[in-house]
DNA sequence: CATCATACCTGTTCGC
DNA sequence: TGCGAACAGGTATGAT
């Protein structure tokens, strides 16, 4: 679920909570998403919080990096009092507004009883400890290295569809599947075309395209429709979900030519785009 | 080497 | 209404 816009309203929003804090313990209620020694992060403090494509890394006091991936359905929600977790309104799908709920995998407290919840409905999502962050290849999208350039080496040493080599993190970090059929749609590139074939100008239009949409995603604080699991950590709503150009929208007028937004499955997932402008 | 199908989980929605 | 199939933000792995 949470592509780079989630993570990154996730992280700033941690960054003001936790930043400065002391680890007083941490509960672990699904094991196998949790990997390296719990022991090693308690009387720790939060020194800063940086991310890399969908992945965050918390950096501790004793040089140990956090690294979170949320996969599909996981959220971050912060509580003030551990005791009193409860939220102003329920939280996505089976989640109740008190926590731990019933997809809670762990638990984070701190020295004044604040706390974070990892909730994952589908356990996909995780927490590593390391020495280093757990870091996908690619260059983020909000990073110096995502140039015109990088996005154009990219594509032309590939025959994949351009939507599938977009959901590549080891190519670009951050893009995922909502954010991949809006910036098509924004550069007018149908998603079954393959990478190697886009001209210059092509390519061109999909960076600018990449830009805006994340950029938008980042500036509305993500995506949260009713079929999304995420939220930010006080369990408020984004906003993207109003914006989206193309993703979700099967037989809804295009928002350039009102033809209908058609849906195609590629590499297994769901593919929207406009037949009419999207060349 | 590159690309595709499958597995990992659990819940909700769709189609007959 | 009931019930199995399809689908959901992602990606590691093995198969082709």
């Amino acid at each position: 679920m949470p592509e780079l816009p989630e993570v990154e309203t996730i992280r700033l929003s941690l960054a003001k909570n936790i930043v400065g804090k002391t680890i007083k313990s941490i509960q672990v209620l699904s094991p196998k998403q949790f990997v390296g020694d719990v022991d090693s992060i308690v009387r720790q403090n939060i020194v800063s919080i940086d991310r890399k494509g969908k992945v965050m890394a918390i950096k501790l006091s004793n040089n140990l990096y956090l690294s979170i991936h949320l996969k599909m359905s996981g959220q971050i929600l912060f509580s003030k009092n551990v005791d009193h977790a409860v939220y102003g309104h329920p939280v996505a799908k089976a989640n109740t507004s008190t926590m731990p709920g019933k997809t809670t995998r762990i638990i984070i407290e701190f020295a004044d009883n604040s706390a974070i919840f990892f909730n994952d409905l589908r356990k996909f999502g995780w927490i590593k400890l390391g020495n280093k962050p757990e870091e996908p290849m690619g260059p983020d999208v909000l990073s110096a290295d995502f140039t015109v350039n990088h996005l154009k080496k990219v594509l032309s040493s590939s025959r994949k569809p351009i939507k599938v080599l977009l959901l590549d993190q080891d190519k670009i970090a951050g893009i995922g599947n909502i954010y991949a059929n809006d910036s098509l749609w924004e550069a007018k590139i149908n998603p079954l075309r393959v990478a190697n074939t886009l001209n210059d100008v092509e390519v061109g239009e999909l960076y600018k395209g990449i830009l805006t949409i994340i950029h938008e995603g980042i500036k509305y604080k993500g995506s949260s429709s009713a079929d999304e699991a995420y939220v930010l950590p006080d369990a408020s709503k984004g906003g993207y979900q109003h914006h989206r150009r193309v993703y979700h929208r099967t037989g809804l007028p295009c928002l350039r030519d009102g033809h209908k937004i058609m849906r195609v499955r590629q590499a297994g997932r769901s593919s929207f785009f406009c037949p009419h402008c999207q060349k």
